[in-house]
DNA sequence: CGGAGCTTGTGAATTGATTCACAAATTATG
DNA sequence: CATAATTTGTGAATCAATTCACAAGCTCCG
């Protein structure tokens, strides 16, 4: 099978919610336009992205709502539940463990770590944050399928060694560095400072060229 | 001057990072191998990334470390600070305004708002939580450089409109939908679901093509 | 039923990003 | 000082992603 680009990956999950979105406002059908319109691309690249996995429209009607959308959660691998650990109770796990959008969308969060005393023991809706000294067995015996990474910097990599060696296949890191893993191991990471430093880039340079060098006008 | 891509914008935070970690054990020089090591690419890549800026390097030496770090805080526009305003004192929104890492690169943040009755008027570390009515006022006064935007998804896109019309330029989005602007605004998004979704797509398809599809070793 | 009007699916062309590969510059060494 | 060992900076080549453009299929309407 192909190697699918990460950018058309993520293109599908932003037509997956708009489709859901169209979904229950009763829309029977949608075309490549609407649905580029919505996800700030073009017809043509949301018609290239679907075929790379079949052909699912109508030529001269478009997509059925609920039809592309059963697709796309099948591509995307969200016709089950995925069972998430988290580790680090601090500001940002916190928020997470608590972020309701995530159930919805089938990822359970099943338990959350941390190594301090103070936290472990400490119970947020029906969990109860365990001690990050027992991971290993717990990977061990529920599986988890993702960890969430939501520790300081510095632990981070060493966590992810951790979490590896146990037996954990994706990883969704929050830390500000970069983590390296095994090419099995697939990790995505969210840097919110380096999402700052892309603006005061696009900031500053707009400044420094004198006239807009106009980016894109919807985001990534 | 060159359109710079986005991507490069990101490995230049990823190596700044770096460079000030290295900075501050004392390093002198260092090389674009070992700058790519730990970024998770390669030494070309290094070397032309940082090419469209300017030549920072000695040949058959490296890059003087203070050197690069403060070219690279000057490209990305880090000399100076930037006034960040949180829109949504929720979950998120919280964590955020608590985070100090982002104070420590120069995103200060100097308010922040909501609608909820109950939370305007609360306090956290001396930032008052604002009524978000009277936002377009108070951006017209302090004109503040980015906004985060910390609401629900439905609220999202009504919220960057007035933003907009207020004079903001650079909007961090943590919905988990599309935000449209104007060409002369910059948007970057934070999507938390789209992150797991690639991971759930990435678990999938390696399942689905049995042997293993190895994807990178190194976070994007 | 036939033609007008859409819209898909997809090779081909184009645009963009990464990698290669090597001359030029510098340091280290004997 | 000459030679070996590094390492940068950058055109050229390659690889990847996006856009173009159009034949083919479907609907709708008279
Ligand atoms: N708070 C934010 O808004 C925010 C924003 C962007 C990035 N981040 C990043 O997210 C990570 C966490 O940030 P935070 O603000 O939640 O920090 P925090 O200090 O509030 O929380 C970190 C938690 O991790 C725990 N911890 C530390 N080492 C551990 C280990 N080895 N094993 C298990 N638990 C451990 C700590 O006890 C603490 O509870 C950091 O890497 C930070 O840079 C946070
Ligand atoms: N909590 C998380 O971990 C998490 C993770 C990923 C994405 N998100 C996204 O971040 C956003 C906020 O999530 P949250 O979990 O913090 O939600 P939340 O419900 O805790 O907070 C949202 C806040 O926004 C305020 N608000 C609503 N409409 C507003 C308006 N028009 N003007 C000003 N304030 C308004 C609400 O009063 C509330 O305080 C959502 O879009 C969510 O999808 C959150």
């Amino acid at each position: 099978m192909k190697r699918i680009a990460e950018s058309t990956v993520r293109r599908l999950s932003i037509y997956l919610r708009f489709l859901e979105e169209s979904e229950n406002r009763g829309l029977a059908t949608i075309s490549s336009q609407e649905l580029a319109r919505r996800g700030g691309t073009t017809s043509a690249q949301v018609r290239k992205d679907l075929s790379f996995f079949g052909s699912f429209g109508k030529r001269g009607l478009g997509y059925s709502v609920p039809e592309l959308s059963a697709s796309l959660r099948d591509i995307l691998g969200l016709r089950r539940t995925w069972n998430v650990i988290i580790v680090g109770a601090g500001k940002i796990g916190t928020a997470l463990a608590q972020y309701r959008g995530f159930r919805q969308r089938g990822f359970i969060v099943s338990a959350v770590y941390d190594r301090d005393p103070r936290k472990i023991g400490t119970v947020w809706e029906s969990l109860t944050v365990r001690d990050v000294a027992g991971i290993e067995k717990d990977i061990d015996a529920a599986a988890p399928d993702i960890a969430v990474l939501a520790v300081p910097g510095e632990e981070a990599q060493g966590i992810a060694n951790r979490l590896v060696k146990a037996g954990v296949k994706a990883i969704l890191s929050f830390a500000p560095t970069q983590i390296h893993t095994p090419a099995d191991v697939t990790v995505r990471s969210v840097n919110m400072a380096m999402e700052l430093e892309g603006l005061s880039f696009a900031l500053t340079s707009r400044d420094r060229n004198g006239a807009e060098d106009g980016l894109d006008s919807a985001s990534r």
